[in-house]
Formats: C-alpha cells, structure tokens, sequence
DNA sequence: GGAATAGTGTCTATTAGACAGTATCCA
DNA sequence: TGGATACTGTCTAATAGACACTATTCC
C-alpha cells in the first residue's frame, strides 16, 4: 500500500497511530550530542534533522521498534533503550495523526563513530537546528530525564568505555550537571557505592597514569545516594 | 462504523492503535484499592473487570483522552492524571493490535464515594480478580510507581482531604511504605520540608483533637529528602 | 480518673561538604 | 626539574534514626 493511501485511510478511521523515536545521546568534545537524521516529508518536513524512529509492526513491541529503528537508520546493534515519554498532541505531526513512544539511549564516547553512516550526523544539543514534528521538545524532556538519572543510578555507565579512569567519570557527571564538582568528595562517594571495581590496569598518558575502574554491574542500579556535591 | 468492521481495516492496515488506560487508586478502609469498570468483549474478554480506558479521539492528546474517559466510566471531574507507562507488547489484547498509554490518577479518601456509578467498582489491590488485557500488570506498575514517588515529592496531597492531620498523613505513607514510621521523626521531617501548613481548626473526635494541616501547593513539588525513617 | 490518641525533645552516629597538599609519570 | 594530572584525609555542620514521656479531650 502506498503512503498516501494509508494515510487516507487512517485519516478516515479517526485514529492515532503508535511509532517509536529514539534520542540517542553521547558525549562527544565535552559535550552532550543527539544523533539525528535527515527527514523529508513535503510539504511540511523538507530537508530537516530528526530523531530516528518510525513505526511499530505488527509483531513487536514498542521497545523492539525502537531498537530496530535505531540499528536500521544509524547501523548499530546491541544499544538498549529505555521508554522516556509518550508524546501525543495531535498537532506534533503536520501531515497526519501520530503519537510517539519516544525511547532514551546512551552511547559511550569511545562508540560513537560506530553508528554513524552516511546520513546520520551527531548534533551537540546546544546548537540543535530545527528539528522535524515536536523532536526539539522531545530532546529536551530526554536531557532532563537523564540528568534526573544520574543522580540516583548507574546510567551513567553507558555513556562511558567498559574501563575508564575517575577524572573521566567524574567529568561526565560535571557535563551533564553543568557544575565542577570536588574531586576528593566525588570519589569518595562513589567508591562507597560500590558501583564500580578497580580493574588491574592505569591508563597511560603523558603525565601520572590513572587507575582503571569498570562497572560492577552491566544492569541498572538504584543508589540512595543524591549527588548534590558542590 | 461497525467495531467489527474497523477491527477489519486495522488488521489490514498492520498497525498499532494508540489508547488509553487510566489508573484510579484511593485508600478505603486502609488499604489501597483501585477503580474498575466492567468489560465484556467476546470471545477473549467476558464478564471482566478492568481498567477504565479506551480510544484517543481525533483531536485530543493522550492526556485529555485519559481524563475524558475517566469522567465518562467514573463519572467525575476535575481529577488529574500523570502518565504512567505506555504498553505494547504485541499479545496484550488478544482481539486486535493496540498500545495502551496508561495514566495513574490519585483520588482523596474523602472523594472515593463520588466516583461511583452503578457499573464500577472499588477494589483493594491485594484481592484483584483476573483482569482483562494486561491490566494487572499495569496496576502492578503504577503501585511501584506511587510508592517510588511518595518517598520524593508530595503526591500524596491527592490521597488525603483538603484538611487533615498528621497522624492521617503518616497513616497514607505508612499504608503505602508497608511499615510502621517513627511519629517523632514522621513531624520532625513533614514539618521541615515546609510542604504543609497549619490551618487554624483542629479535628475533633471523642480523644484529644489534632491539629489540622493543609498542602501549601496543589502542584507536584520535589523534595530533597527521602522518607526511609523506619 | 481512665481510655484513647496527639504531641513533644534529646542524644548519637553517620553523612555532606568545604578545603590543600603530596605523588607519579613524562618530556 | 618542571609540567601536568592523579591521588589522598580531616574537620565541621547538618541530618537520620533511635527512643519515652506528657498533654488533651471525652466519657
């Protein structure tokens, strides 16, 4: 069936159709960046960005759409996704009624180029452009869940390589709370929690190495610990 | 158009339908219950209780579809709802495709009575029956979510009368927390957070009478502090 | 005065947050 | 040895949590 026709007939049905977009963030150059790709939907949509996503078939959930969008339109696989919010005003889409399960995802930074292809660009989300339907707004609600996050969990393991050094978690942690943050009560606060374990290797550079640290668990965890450190 | 007909087209159509499904709970007789209304869907669902929901309509978003069905099968107005979770996996109605966008909706103790029809029914979550589609599992969901809320914010406003006392408002977190809080620490705590005020009446009954409180806000406020006093 | 529930204060242990100097590597 | 960044510990103030008695009303 063509485009048009369904639409037509959805028109017709008075009804709202489900799909999935998926904000995929990682850190890149210090800051927070959203892959995006092009989308070109005349007459409302024209050479735009957009988050990838699209819709939900027949025999799978929102959760695996998601996943499928996103390996089909940046070329990666084993990302997981996390549900963020259901956006649903009935003009977020010009051309017809649609509603958006929208998905969260992080990629470490040591991955990033690997989902990259020839269309998708990484954007950092102060200079976003434009954005097709309501992604702009869609974007924003995810980077407040994130730094929502990371205050009470693991999440940010996934932004971060399988090993990495306190200095480069701590800076994570000071990109997405937008405040430097102490370094001696930093690690000891995290090394209470017991999230991450030292594993037997520094990380060599041109000056002191520093000590290697893995997560201690690929899920995630709840800590009861607030990281409102100044 | 005939159900059966439109059931027709979107099976054709291989897609998801977007509703709605709305999560009622109030506490009656100390234990938290939720609201059902009576479904009956041949072949798959008959004689059943389930959550109040249905379809979003052409021009509503998911949001005004989940208080507008709530004011049709509750027969009530001016509640609010906040959304939950939204529910997809393929098999959750088993007559056709459809996604449910569930929302959790908080009601005073003193109000219950109010939404009341003839058809639905308050019932206490420990003793649900079989419910239709996968609407145990969302009880289930919105349960964690209301417990996981209470220990950061003040949504339990919407629980208790306009005026009450603090012993009440422990009792509502006590009934949620399942365990006993320290009285001492409970006051000391509530009364710091600046969340309620005093009201110059107190409650009598046939002991000594105790002072009556009111939330200083009706919107959603977040509290730093976390309730885990035993 | 007895029953029933409202209301109150202190002490201790833990945690949060401020703060500055030493250690280790490389060039 | 100088540059650069990793790493470490203490003090203080605030908070969490344990704990028991007095106050007020009604009957």
């Amino acid at each position: 069936m063509k485009e048009e026709e369904f639409r037509k007939i959805v028109k017709e049905l008075r009804i709202a159709i489900a799909a999935v977009d998926v904000v995929v963030f990682s850190i890149i150059n210090n800051t927070i960046h959203v892959f995006l790709t092009p989308i070109h939907r005349p007459p409302h949509y024209m050479n735009m960005f957009g988050l990838p996503g699209g819709v939900i078939l027949e025999n799978e959930s929102a959760d695996d759409a998601a996943v499928r969008h996103l390996a089909e339109k940046a070329n990666t696989k084993g990302v997981s996704v996390d549900q963020l919010y259901t956006f649903s005003y009935p003009d977020r889409d010009k051309r017809s009624r649609s509603i958006s399960i929208a998905y969260l995802a992080l990629l470490p930074s040591d991955k990033y180029k690997n989902i990259q292809n020839d269309n998708g660009v990484w954007v950092s989300v102060d200079k976003l452009p434009t954005l097709a339907y309501d992604h702009s707004h869609i974007i924003k609600v995810a980077i407040e869940r994130l730094r929502g996050k990371i205050v009470y969990s693991n999440v940010v393991k996934d932004l971060l390589p399988a090993q990495f050094t306190l200095p480069e978690l701590q800076r994570v942690y000071e990109i997405l709370l937008e405040r430097p943050l102490d370094k001696r009560n930093f690690r000891k606060k995290f090394l209470t929690t017991k999230l991450i374990k030292k594993v037997s290797d520094v990380k060599k550079t041109s000056h002191r190495p520093a000590q290697l640290y893995t997560f201690s668990s690929k899920k995630l965890e709840i800590i009861p610990e607030v990281w409102a450190a100044l």
